[in-house]
DNA sequence: CGGTTAAAGTGAACGCTGTAAACATAGAGG
DNA sequence: CCTCTATGTTTACAGCGTTCACTTTAACCG
């Protein structure tokens, strides 16, 4: 995903880019909550702001790639929950649950997932974790167009409930996230 | 909800509070997604930046408070909806369609809504979406855990549609709306 | 009335931000 | 070895939220 190798200090930082990327995810673990300014992680790999330019159109450049770090990484947190529970539906219920989780434990890079600019362009985004929920709805049902709502529908109740819970609307409680996300209990 | 006195011009304003948080939800509106900034609402109003300080202790207090005249026309879209389509079950999902209609409406503020701070207090805020949710979901059932886990659902997948639209994730189209909210095609 | 007082405005200043422009360095290739 | 280009640097600018010291105005009270 990233290599940052602590290069001599030098003129030529060596690795600029993903140095930048592993600080911002850094920050975005850290500070509660707060996005980290350009200059601040131009100062924490030690480099002057403006150098970030030569590797970044602009600040949101940065932020979607940061962006593209945090889905491909919830991307593979899924994967491996789901092979964990055996796949098949199992494998899909957990595949939420970890959705939720992911939020929870990253909040701030969460946010930025999404609020950031518009979709991560689709064409270079493996995606990892929507494959995975094509991937399992289609298995619930032949018909294309109930899968596709069905995939949608799960995302929805899964993303809601991250977010209401990431701002404090819903007490972000594990047992909650089951109830909430048991499929028994959704509009029997 | 708010009353704003086009006054005479003179030192003292008269209803500076108010003008703010009026123009702050016309800049919501207009400028797409962008959130005003606390000197260009300032401008706008025709007043020093640092008069607002006589009003809201920071701008974080400015957005809770443009948040919280969010929060209370939200309410009372979804309880004119509710109240048109008869009550009863096909009231509540009116409810859950105005909620996502009203997210695609005022994108920016239905974003500050949540974004900010942490909850709106429930003391001093009415919040009657809630009660219309708690309402139409205790109706439904006797068991008053099995309500509050129905009304956070619902709460969920309809929140989780309106941001994943908002952010491009999902199609943001009336008709899927519909889909999506329809009860009899969630998990059957 | 008239004078005091406190509420509500002002402008200047600080440190922060993202970004542009002009310049400096170093490492690679002919 | 010299040059070119990728990748840094410094300086600068406008806009942001916020603090401070100051001014104006309206309202209250003797």
């Amino acid at each position: 995903m990233l290599t940052v190798s602590t290069s001599p200090a030098s003129y030529h930082h060596g690795n600029l880019r993903d140095a930048l990327l592993a600080a911002g995810l850094e920050a975005l673990e850290g500070a509660k909550g707060k996005a980290p300014s350009l200059r601040e992680l131009a100062r924490q790999v030690g480099v002057s702001a403006t150098a970030v330019y030569r590797h970044f159109p602009d600040k949101q450049a940065l932020d979607k790639a940061l962006a593209q770090e945090g889905l491909a990484l919830l991307g593979s947190e899924q994967a491996t929950a789901a092979k964990k529970a055996g796949g098949g539906a199992a494998g899909f219920a957990e595949t939420g649950r970890s959705y939720v989780r992911f939020a929870l434990a990253h909040p701030a890079l969460f946010r930025l997932m999404f609020t950031q600019g518009h979709p991560v362009d689709d064409r270079d985004a493996p995606d990892q974790a929507r494959e995975l929920l094509t991937a399992h709805t289609q298995a619930l049902t032949s018909d294309p167009e109930r899968a596709e709502t069905l995939a949608l529908q799960a995302w929805s109740i899964a993303h809601g409930i991250a977010m209401l819970m990431l701002d404090g609307r819903i007490c972000a409680d594990d047992a909650l996230i089951d109830r909430l996300l048991d499929t028994d209990n959704v509009f029997p």
